[in-house]
DNA sequence: TGGCTTCGATAACTTTCGGTTATGATCGCC
DNA sequence: GGCGATCATAACCGAAAGTTATCGAAGCCA
């Protein structure tokens, strides 16, 4: 019934004392703030302004409606404020999904460059593996995942639903095999997975542990599997303690190593891809698309580390 | 740029979890909220909602909106619900100016009227001569002033800008003459001024003196006032004391009276007309209008009350 | 897996509302 | 009494908002 503008009329009229002044401050003419007055005022039913002289004067009621003009419209001010600062990337939260072994480095930078840039945008992160991290992207109940799919399977994910996300891919992760600094296969520059049928394996994660049965059973047989767990810190410790012998993605090991252990490429060769996942809605806003951005450049900046490693 | 409609919409949203819903709560078609949606997305430059599968879910901009919205349309309920108030008489101020005399018993009357019948509306009350009371009328200081007019002059006043005003006449107030108990004359029924030539005169305020002088005038005579004063009660006790006679109105003698004086019709006979004043645009003032018909009946209730005087 | 239902997006049309320009009426002032 | 300023009114114009009709797609259920 009363909509904003016509709040906005009445306080130009109260502070200015007269509808050209009030069409002047408003940047109208004159005759739309007299037809807007009319409006209002067999909208309400009342009176609101009383000509006097060739001045107008407010009624009471006129009076209330000024009073109140200055809460409706600095509300409004306050949440288009708040949404432009959301838009200006002075505001605004993401929160970020990522597996375990991806929060050890590549968020942390990627989390520190947004902080550097846009202080005021906070980002919070949790710890998931991709198939919960990419559940709750679904669910609404994060903005942004970093999850990682394993070379043949679909980047974003093996599942039916690709095209609600959006990925876009940070970095190649290479699968190294782990064993003992003490076994005989030690000082090999490489290693054909096939020659490994007979060692006791260690499996990580549940798709890390599915993509080493896939691998072998590639190469015709099926390891033996004597431990699981989802801690590589813990997988490494078995390794050096010569309890078998495992696969290892390479981001793992740049933080994580064993002087008791020693990695070795594999053939053939694996590699994981590591990607940012979003919905296509979710990515036009500034502050996940500000993250999505520190990622890729937390992850072009990780050779460096590697390399110096 | 946001406007109350929009965040209606997305308070509706957010309530109700889809477009349609909304749009049934709102009352508009699915479309309407679908564009109304996206117009508003652009404006922002803001993604408000994120199509998820054939539901939609509020971004953060989205729920900051959402959340402003209730402040904003509840300030604009309570604007409109004031002036529904006041136009529904559940609220309001008048702001009534009269001279002394009439607020012995014209306007308590008419102010218990109002009070009565709308126990929300505030009636302030101000005594004033008429000059100045529609000075006050004309500048904005009130909203509606009870005046009187003796015979001739016109009934609003005899000024220039009559048709500024709206009158309502309330009460013809005849003029009688106020003598000694022990005057000479004190036992007549009526008597013609022409006759009062030599006896000493005390007037009362000074459109009253004026008044008095000009029908001296036209009797051929000039009075001999010996007293000014504006308190009828004072005008009363020096008649009583044999100081003089003065012409006193009718509505002053049904409240103040003197055993010792007694007041006789004159011939010429003179009146005053007691009329209540305000604007045009004032009199459609709910409240105005309801104070201008309490004073009406107040003044046509009043002759019983002389009657039994 | 394939229809059925439901929900959102889009297009095209219509109407109403809000605004401007032009003009008139009136007031106050010189 | 004329002039300048102010509000009111009329006519016109355009944009914006809402509607109907239709489509695409998602989830549900058998």
């Amino acid at each position: 019934m009363i909509d904003a503008a016509g709040l906005r009329v009445m306080k130009a009229i109260a502070d200015e004392g007269s509808f050209t002044g009030a069409a002047l401050s408003l940047g109208y003419s004159q005759p739309a703030i007299s037809q807007m007055v009319r409006r209002l005022e067999q909208r309400t039913g009342t009176v609101l302004v009383e000509r006097v002289g060739r001045n107008v004067r407010l009624t009471e009621a006129g009076q209330v409606l000024a009073r109140h003009a200055v809460a409706v419209l600095s509300a409004l001010d306050a949440a288009e404020e708040e949404v432009a600062a959301i838009a200006g990337l002075r505001a605004g939260r993401v929160r970020l999904m990522a597996f375990p072994s991806s929060s050890a480095t590549l968020v942390p930078r990627a989390l520190a460059l947004v902080k550097q840039r846009f202080p005021d945008v906070q980002v919070t992160f949790t710890e998931a593996e991709p198939p919960e991290s990419l559940a709750a992207l679904k669910a609404g109940e994060c903005d942004l995942a970093v999850a990682f799919a394993y070379e043949g399977t679909d980047v974003g994910r093996g599942e039916e639903d690709m095209d609600l996300f959006v990925t876009h891919k940070l970095l190649d992760d290479e699968v190294r095999l782990a064993l003992p600094r003490t076994h005989p296969l030690a000082d090999r520059d490489g290693i054909e997975l096939s020659a490994l049928a007979t060692e006791n394996w260690i499996a990580g994660c549940p798709r890390c542990r599915g993509h080493l049965l896939q691998m072998c059973a590639n190469e015709g047989f099926t390891p033996n599997v004597g431990f699981e767990t989802e801690d590589y810190v813990a997988v490494l410790g078995l390794v050096a303690e010569g309890l078998g012998v495992a696969l290892i993605p390479d981001l793992i090991l740049r933080t994580a190593n064993h002087h008791d252990v020693v990695t070795l490429p594999i053939t053939p060769s694996s590699r994981r891809t590591i990607s940012v996942v979003t919905t296509a809605d979710l990515q036009r806003v500034p502050a996940v698309q500000a993250t999505i951005d520190a990622l890729c450049e937390a992850a072009k900046a990780k050779p460096r580390v590697l390399a110096s490693n």
